[in-house]
DNA sequence: TTGGATT
């Protein structure tokens, strides 16, 4: 701030004095708002693995020219320390940072493909600029999207949602990112609930959830999918992960950090509040399973898997009952009980979907029948409605 | 007696 003060005054007085010529010292190139202008040697990488170090991606972009400074951005609100897939570098010379676009955008590191490009200014009015679209036409594609998007402001990123196992349809659901968030204010005012062109449903249009804001379910999927290979690799058999699964509470080291994240993850997947008799029978992850998860490559993109309907569960079933049910069976994504919009009870079926088919028709096998409580359950692969005759 | 979807 002293600083701008300082180069105010100073153009002030040579306004003042009337040209004097070149009595301005060589500096770093200073913008009229006082900040240091990074735009020509100021990196965004995104699409980086989710298992690279900072050490690793240092090395990478230092290869190309020196740094002024990197980062490689971490969640910072579980405290996990998992990247976000994405950093900065900021080099000494802008020649370097254009050598890095044209030398490492579009590298590929493992699945992912990188994509290096110049970072624009951190500014308050870029933030929460992300929007969530779902409801859109199967056969819209990115390019109509943006169309339809482009009339609110400047798109800098555009995605749809595809189907993994059927190669490639449209989920229905993509992102938007525009240049400023009142410019995605003004898409959510005109486009939420709106018909696209020739659409027959309308789209819903809202801002899009964080990934750092993932549930704290969602993280106790990946935990447990990956703990649950740390101790046993892959596995074909439902009695080995049952036996190789440490038990719940045993032994957890009293001055491991982590407990107060594990508690608080379990609560908030399982929605315990006070009722202890509700806790999952099985463990999902240990204490000590947890101790070298910094870094460690999770499953797979959510959304894929085999899906697998569930009959004929109780109004009062929640989601714990499903992960209690096909957790001990392998790798589970996703439950979900439907619910009647009005009462909030269970209309009596629910949606498992399980990363590996062996374990799916596993879980299948040995559960189609069961009998729960009072009731005996159907489960079978989900099918589509649409193959109707 | 077969939803909604969060890169």
């Amino acid at each position: 701030m002293s600083r701008m003060v300082t180069i105010i005054s100073t153009m002030e007085t040579q306004v003042s004095n009337g040209p004097s010529g070149t009595s301005l010292p060589n500096g770093p190139v200073i913008s009229t708002n006082g900040a240091t202008d990074d735009s020509k040697t100021n990196l965004i990488v995104n699409y980086l693995p989710q298992n690279m170090t900072q050490e690793e991606f240092k090395s990478l972009f230092g290869s190309i020219g020196e740094i002024e400074s990197c980062k490689l951005v971490r969640d910072k609100i579980t405290d996990l320390g998992q990247s976000l897939g994405y950093g900065f570098v900021n080099y000494v010379d802008p020649n370097d940072a254009d050598k890095a676009i044209n030398t490492l955008n579009g590298l590929k590191l493992q699945t992912k493909t990188i994509k290096v490009s110049y970072a624009r200014p951190s500014s308050a009015s870029i933030r929460d600029a992300n929007l969530y679209v779902s409801g859109l036409p199967k056969t819209m594609t990115q390019k109509d999207m943006e169309q339809l998007f482009s009339q609110y402001g400047r798109i800098i990123t555009s995605r749809i949602l595809v189907d993994q196992v059927t190669a490639g349809i449209s989920r229905g659901v993509g992102f938007i990112r525009f240049d400023k968030r009142n410019e995605a204010e003004e898409a959510i005012k005109g486009l939420n609930g709106q018909k696209p062109l020739g659409a027959a449903e309308p789209i819903t249009v809202k801002f899009a959830n964080n990934p750092s804001q993932k549930t704290g379910q969602a993280l106790l999927t990946q935990l447990y999918q990956t703990a649950a290979r740390r101790y046993t690799g892959p596995l074909h058999h439902q009695t080995q992960r049952f036996s190789l699964i440490p038990p719940f509470g045993k032994g957890p080291d009293p001055n491991n950090s982590t407990k107060p994240i594990l508690d608080n993850l379990l609560n908030a997947s399982y929605g315990v509040k006070s009722s202890p008799s509700l806790l999952p029978r099985f463990s999902p992850i240990t204490i000590d399973s947890m101790t070298s998860l910094a870094g460690v490559n999770l499953t797979g993109p959510t959304g894929a898997g085999w899906c697998i309907f569930v009959y004929n569960l109780s109004p009062e079933a929640d989601e714990s009952v499903l992960w209690q049910l096909f957790g001990p069976f392998g790798a589970v994504t996703n439950v979900k009980v439907i619910r009647d919009f009005t009462t909030n009870k269970c209309k009596g079926f629910g949606f498992v979907t399980m990363t590996n088919y062996d374990e799916a028709a596993m879980a299948i096998a040995s559960l189609n029948g069961y009998r729960l409580g009072d009731r005996v359950l159907q489960v079978s692969f989900k099918t589509s409605k649409q193959h109707k005759a």
